[in-house]
DNA sequence: GGGGGGCTACTCGGATAGCCCCTGTCCGAGTTGTATCGG
DNA sequence: CCGATACAACTCGGACAGGGGCTATCCGAGTAGCCCCCC
């Protein structure tokens, strides 16, 4: 149970652009943290193909937040890399034990496949409800000269 | 960001232990369920490495609950599969960024890592709060006949 | 008949290959800005 | 001096290798039960 390392990037590129109004390279992203770009600009796709980022081609492109901060949830980003399908994975192995029905979806009724989706949905829940403007309302809480700082970095 | 096979096999064959007094040997909890045998072995050594089983080697041996049921957690067989480590990992890529301390671990004060955390702590308070008691009561409230099939299969 | 010893069968335990997905990288398609040339 | 055009630089986008961990398997160490032999 091991999240990919791209989301934690995905996050601190997002909290970026949602500060920054013009285009940002993903060359400049990977440089300002020193990632690898090629790399980075992969999971940067992925936010794109979700819908949580705009790619701006050419000289003077990059990316941007497709929304506002405030509509953009952690869990969106994190299920727009790590896809939506939960971590606990019930294949209905009660279909094959004896009394099971062979072909049987056991993954609503049985009672372990439940108790783990109940604990996935309180973490999904959790996430759902932290924006990206919440996350950096947090941030100038702790450091209030960060916006200004990326804002001077990427502009 | 994917659960390993064997924590549901571990989950339902503590859920079968926690309803037969004498030891379970490892290759009827496969037949029971057509899972690999000594695949599924070895999902049981980790349990015993945990301290939720305990073994019984030799003849008319297997797997027990080392505890009560009402005192195993399913957060607990989690963590003995999948480590004690987060799904989320905190890089400290801010620690590279400009205005950062290298070498600084910032899982503490980053407000995303801190974000990432507290979804996982409701995600571990809702499977610590669920023993393989609450689950064995909530299955025979669904079908009251499981135990006692349970128990002519297994003895 | 009773007891001891050896044997067999059965079980766990760790060590050993195979495969899939994450990680990391590269090069091509497309677009913008610019410099140059002509009117 | 102004406009159009060709060029060049920069960016995203998808296609291509490498490695780590999950998946799956095998065989050896150790023990309980049982049978046989001996007293």
């Amino acid at each position: 149970m091991r999240m990919g390392q791209g989301v934690e990037w995905a996050l601190h590129c997002c909290l970026n652009l949602a500060w920054v109004d013009a285009p940002v390279p993903g060359q400049r992203l990977a440089a300002y943290y020193d990632l690898p770009p090629a790399y980075l600009n992969k999971q940067l796709q992925a936010l794109v193909r979700a819908g949580i980022c705009e790619s701006v081609p050419g000289a003077r492109g990059g990316f941007r937040l497709a929304g506002a901060a405030a509509e953009i949830s952690l869990l969106d980003v994190v299920v727009a890399l790590e896809g939506r399908e939960g971590a606990f994975r019930c294949t209905s192995i009660l279909s094959a034990s004896p009394g099971g029905d062979p072909g049987r979806d056991y993954s609503g009724s049985c009672a372990i496949s439940v108790s783990m989706r109940r604990a996935e949905l309180a973490w999904r829940r959790e996430l759902a409800g932290r924006s990206l403007a919440d996350v950096g309302t947090d941030v100038l809480r702790y450091s209030p000269d960060a916006m200004d700082r990326v804002r001077a970095a990427f502009t």
